[in-house]
DNA sequence: AGATCAAGAACGAACGATCGGTAGTCTTCC
DNA sequence: GGAAGACTACCGATCGTTCGTTCTTGATCT
């Protein structure tokens, strides 16, 4: 097939951390995959295109993961796994303030979003091309990260602490801010990660018209 | 293939205005196609399906359309031209405060996600397997209501009015609130099309930080 | 009014290419 | 020497698209 004009992400490389990646060709195809699954999605990317990438041949693909499905089916696994070990991470120790918890959050998530972009495109927007079986465990995970924002806001706006017409919106809306991060950050953008973590963790406090932070713990 | 587990989007029906449609069988395969790429992607969805859909052989297609990619082109054109549209309409005649400009936009983007969701995921997420000649058009248009809310934004933080770290990353979060309307939302959610776009029109403001609104025009 | 006919739109059949996946063999290395 | 992993070769299915033909329809001409 011919290349695309605009490109589906900014990112150009398939960063994936060692503790991500199983050793030899099995990482190598993890590697290849995520590139292409995240540049052309999975039904645009072919076995073929892949093999090449890893520099091997398509049938040794088959003696590392039992079809295409299951290539796609690790990655969205490792990207909700990295979510959620994220956010938990910077919830640790932050605290009880509502406040501080979606400031931390939103780090979290801005910070997966701007360090993984490929695997966070990959682990969202081609989940749907899974069969049940092999989507289940990423389904959980997503929805333990999303039900551990919704907890926050809802504690938040029963203490008065957050004023929301609706929480399940305000998820909704600081979850479509922080998912889209990935499609146009690169290590190298002009804003540094950090900073853009630190303002889009402000936005989700406005959002929730957060009452001034009193004295925190 | 096999049935997905999650829906890539909530909204089962394809909607599409007799303004969007030529008549007769274009219009048809359109619909249909609209369909199949918002729910399976662009490379998921086969000239074969489409035809089945449609109710005709694959080879009549051709009749109506030179190839699949100018299906999509033309549906994602469609698309960029219906929001700009809309954003258009809602700004005309809401004065010159920023604030009223920003509500009224908001309205009018995610009022467009709710009332053609399956035409805006296409529109968005589908472009990148365009090639270059099939997706100017639809990338111009694109721009052209990113713009938009840019100036509105950009004058707002000159005037005072808006409060932001960076324009670019509060535009960047508002649009991407907006679009991702389009992935949860049909017609019989219990939240009202009016109630969203009120909503998240009021969480654009938050997130400009806008001052309280003093006597409009 | 009835015959004629050009044009658009549908058809069945097939094209070459590519798809995901399998079988069987050979190489390599503990 | 045996297990792991790579290879070559190939399977049937499906891909987007093209071919030549038939059917329908509405305008034209006698």
């Amino acid at each position: 097939m011919l290349q695309t004009a605009t490109r589906r992400l900014a990112a150009t490389d398939a960063t994936l951390l060692p503790a991500h990646k199983p050793p030899g060709t099995r990482g190598l195809i993890l590697a290849a995959g995520l590139k292409l699954f995240a540049e052309r999605g999975y039904a645009g990317a072919s076995i073929r295109e892949l093999a090449d990438a890893v520099g091997v041949q398509p049938a040794s693909l088959y003696a590392h993961y039992p079809s295409k499905e299951h290539v796609l089916s690790a990655l969205c696994r490792i990207g909700h796994e990295e979510l959620l070990r994220r956010v938990r991470r910077t919830l640790q120790g932050c605290g009880e303030d509502p406040r501080d918890q979606v400031f931390a959050y939103v780090r979290g998530h801005v910070g997966m979003q701007s360090a993984f972009p490929m695997l966070a495109v990959v682990a969202n927007a081609e989940l749907h091309a899974l069969s049940p079986a092999l989507s289940a465990a990423s389904l959980g995970l997503r929805q333990q990260s999303i039900q551990l924002l919704t907890d926050i806001v809802q504690r938040g706006a029963q203490q008065g602490v957050f004023t929301v017409p609706d929480v399940w919106l305000a998820v909704a809306a600081i979850g479509a801010m922080g998912d889209r991060v990935a499609y146009w950050y690169t290590p190298d953008h002009k804003l540094s990660t950090r900073f853009v973590c630190e303002v889009y963790a402000q936005y989700a406090l406005r959002i929730l018209a957060a009452s001034p932070a009193g004295p925190s713990a």
